[in-house]
DNA sequence: GTACATTGGTGTACAGACAACACCAACGAA
DNA sequence: TTCGTTGGTGTTGTCTGTACACCAATGTAC
């Protein structure tokens, strides 16, 4: 196995997540380098001296996927001295929130590279299960009191469409009727002149006010 | 002015808070080396290979104040490239509650250190002054949902204390009856046989219950 | 030892927020 | 034109949050 210097190494991660399928899954590349050679992994990389994690994050992201334009941000720093057998690395784990339909190509040294549903893991590399694990939870946290939520749906989108994101990501059934004036009432989306057919009556579309960056902080969204 | 490889380096920095006076008060010692010398900063330094980060923080706080058992919580990764004029040093902040009173020992470089009022902060080195904002925007806003502050007071104290530190800390003030109704019904403290005696009527005392260790989260403690 | 100042401790009523709930509308397909 | 499917809308009861005032127990000054 490959030894890193005992110098402490810095990666970034990135949890992916998207909505597809009617389900909430992540993104994971098969490493094909040791350790864990074979197992699935969170996508990350090494820091380059000259960029900020964030950078390094969407770096790694475009990468591995060609998106740009991804909602990011900072989840955790992992530590400990044994989480990596190479040596001592240290994680900065980010969440990224992209909208469906996405294709991922593998990242150029052809690594296999996946969506998978958040229910049917397999075994990660590293202390990925841990790293997957906050990011669930802070995700179905953070989409209570803040509008993250939108950053999964695509840029137009109907109150149902919303809503299902909702209900996939909090894993529970809401009320149709709660859901519109509770969005509403956050005025955190505005309607567009669209409509857009599908089995039943054309719905309404919307997109997310730009405007409305701040976050719903005064009540949550759903208490 | 040194210059550290271009490999990056780790630290954590530890933003420590206190209740003194009537006041929120964190800890600043005053640098002694350039970069910055003379300039105030957070306590920190650099993480070694065979310890944590929580580890690294805790051995930190030791060697600056010789304290021990404190409540540590991993605040934010701070990793521009350019926060620190010797090369690329990543910071892992951590946020430190502690109860008064605490005699806080200058380290063993002999730097100055002591104890800020919030409100009356020097200018700080680094990217200091954007942590602690960080810091405070957490506590205030950790301590309306959870039950992190207690970890500011001593063992023992009365209802009033509680209340006065929620008010310090929130930079506003509570109703009595409301307040004790709430944290009567989040069972997170317990009342002991013991009064303590003052100006007026003796208060009973109480302690946390360690058993109330997870975090109120159903509902917030001050909506 | 009485009066007073000081802090500790307690309950209720009103208002606003949340949750539960059912029907008509608009379209496509058969 | 009927039917299936999805879109869209208000009201009511319950609960939660907030505002608010008085008596209790001690120490101190006279």
């Amino acid at each position: 196995m490959p030894r890193l210097s005992d110098h402490p190494s810095i990666t970034v991660d990135v949890v992916m997540m998207i909505l597809q399928n009617n389900q909430l899954q992540v993104l994971l590349i098969k490493r094909d380098a040791a350790p864990f050679r074979g197992r699935w992994a969170i996508p990350g990389g090494f820091v380059q001296t000259a960029e900020s994690l964030e950078n390094a994050a969407r770096r790694e992201l475009k990468e591995e996927t060609g998106v740009k334009d991804v909602y990011l941000e900072q989840l955790y720093t992992f530590g400990d001295p044994k989480r990596d057998p190479r040596g001592r690395v240290i994680s900065v784990a980010y969440i990224a929130l992209v909208s469906a339909p996405l294709a991922v190509h593998a990242g150029t040294d052809a690594r296999e590279a996946r969506w998978w549903p958040v229910t049917e893991l397999p075994p990660l590399a590293f202390d990925h299960e841990q790293i997957l694990e906050y990011a669930l939870t802070r995700l179905r946290y953070k989409i209570e009191y803040s509008s993250v939520g939108f950053r999964l749906l695509p840029e137009t989108f109907t109150l149902s469409e919303l809503q299902r994101a909702y209900e996939i990501i909090l894993n529970e059934p809401l009320d149709k009727r709660n859901f519109r004036r509770r969005i509403s009432e956050a005025a955190v989306i505005e309607p567009l002149d669209e409509t857009r057919s599908g089995d039943g009556r054309p719905a309404r579309l919307y997109r997310f006010r730009a405007d409305a960056v701040a976050e719903v902080k005064a009540r949550r969204l759903f208490p």
